[in-house]
Parts: structure tokens; sequence; C-alpha cells
DNA sequence: CAGTATCCCAACGGATACTG
DNA sequence: CAGTATCCGTTGGGATACTG
């Protein structure tokens, strides 16, 4: 359910640090690994994918967080859904200029992820270590 | 996740797609708004701030989550805490060479979800207007 | 095939109270 | 001041079963 008075004054922008500011809660919706891989797969396909070949090349994706994870893309205007009426069903998927928009910023973080992964390891294990001394 | 030892060090990097890596658990952690806002204020800061002034500065985190926050961010070495030991105590927070790093990636995302803020408000207008249509 | 529905457990995260 | 501990409601997310 969205702010019943969408659109209202809130649109404090410049202002991330206030609690109403819209932003924040959009942040956490978008950098989520499943919009990341969802965004990624879409993208390197440059065109449209079936539910199906989805799940497959998103390895370890349920079923069910597949399919929120596109309504809500396809409610933020991210991709665009198109179905094929024919016995079965065919739907296919496709990034909407917004969605492609958002693989940038997201491949930055992606790319950050894996280049410092060894460092965040390296870490964690000195932080492990120390804090449990004998 | 039946593994005891803190974070298995599986590293089969990559391939983000494949659910054995560690990079996509990486990215759900650093994605989050808290993570996101602590390391603005304290990019912005350039130098160190105290626990009361990011909670004052971080408007809407609650004490919990603020602390939570930072041990993750110590245990990830994105953050170094120093302690002045007196009464009442002193604690620092400081951004590490490798947390500042993450700043760039996330000011784009940051960006990225500001200036298309109201294209998404517009996409979900769209959306439950046609969903219905009373 | 492409979902939806249900159950159920685990993690997120606020509120409050307590402590060195 | 800077936390930690506890309680507890909300959300995330897997497993399974069912349907157009």
């Amino acid at each position: 359910m969205t702010d019943s008075s969408a659109r209202g004054p809130v649109r404090s922008r410049g202002d991330l640090f206030s609690p109403a500011c819209p932003t924040r809660k959009l942040l956490d919706r978008i950098g989520t690994k499943w919009i990341s891989m969802a965004v990624k797969v879409l993208a390197e396909e440059a065109g449209e994918l079936r539910f199906s070949q989805m799940q497959r090349q998103m390895a370890g994706i349920s079923q069910k967080m597949l399919s929120v994870t596109l309504q809500g893309m396809v409610r933020d205007g991210l991709v665009s859904r198109r179905v094929e009426p024919v016995v079965p069903p065919r739907v296919f998927y496709r990034l909407t200029p917004l969605g492609l928009s958002l693989e940038e910023p997201l491949a930055a973080l992606r790319e950050w992820a894996e280049a410092h992964m060894p460092e965040i390891d390296d870490a964690n294990q000195r932080y492990t270590q120390e804090e449990t001394p004998a």
C-alpha cells in the first residue's frame, strides 16, 4: 500500500536523512541480490527472457521469489511483461529503459563486491581470530 | 545455513549466479539503506564520528540498528572503531580505505534512486490505477 | 508453462529496560 | 555515553501443492 497522498508534499529531495524520505525505502528495494541478478540477466540478454529461462539462469532462486521479484519490478516500471496467449502460456520479460538505466549503478556495486570479497573475507578472519583468543 | 563456522569461505569467484557464490550474500549486506547512510555520513565527515553523532545524523535509525550495523561494518573491515577510555566512554568510528572505496558505488545507487524516484512513483500510480479500475 | 496459495521458519527491526 | 539484552510484531524466503 503506497502513501495515499502519493506525490504529496513529502518529496524532500536532497535529504536522504529524513525518515520520511521515500528514497530510503527505494534503496532497500533495488539493492537486493535478486533485483541485482534479475537486472543483470536481463541486461545481458538485451532482449526478452521467459520466466523459466530466468529461473534457470538465476540459480538458487525459488519460483516464489522470482515471481514476487518480477512483480515488484513490473510495478516499479523496471521491466515489462508480455504474454503470448497460447497453451501452455509463454511469458516474456524485458527491461524497460528505466530498468536498463539501473544496470549501471548495480553493476558498479556488483563489481565492488567481487573485487573486494577477499579483503572482506580477511577482515572477518582477523576479527573472529582476535575475538576468540582461547 | 548449516555451516556453524561463522561465514564459510567457499570462494567460488567469478560466478555470481552460483548459489554458493559468497558475493551474493555480500551484495545483500552492503546494499541496505543503513549501510548506505552510514557510509555516506562517515564519508562526508572525512574523519571520525561518535556513536551519538551518527545516530543524530541518521534520523530514524534505532540504537539497536546503528549498533548492529556498525558491528557488521567493523567486522567486514569497512570502519574502524576507537575507544577513548574515559567516563563516560567516547567511541569514534571512521571509514577504512576499504569502506571509503564503497562510497563511490553506493553514491551512484543513491543518486539513481533520487533521480528516478518520480518515474517509479508514476509507474506505481499507473499500475494501481489500471489494476483498480473501480 | 507460469504462475498462485499455503505453511512455516528465520531474519529484520522497533521499543524498552538495563549496565559499565 | 555507548552500548547489550529481551520481547515481539513484520517481512523475507524456502517447500510444497495446486491451477489456468
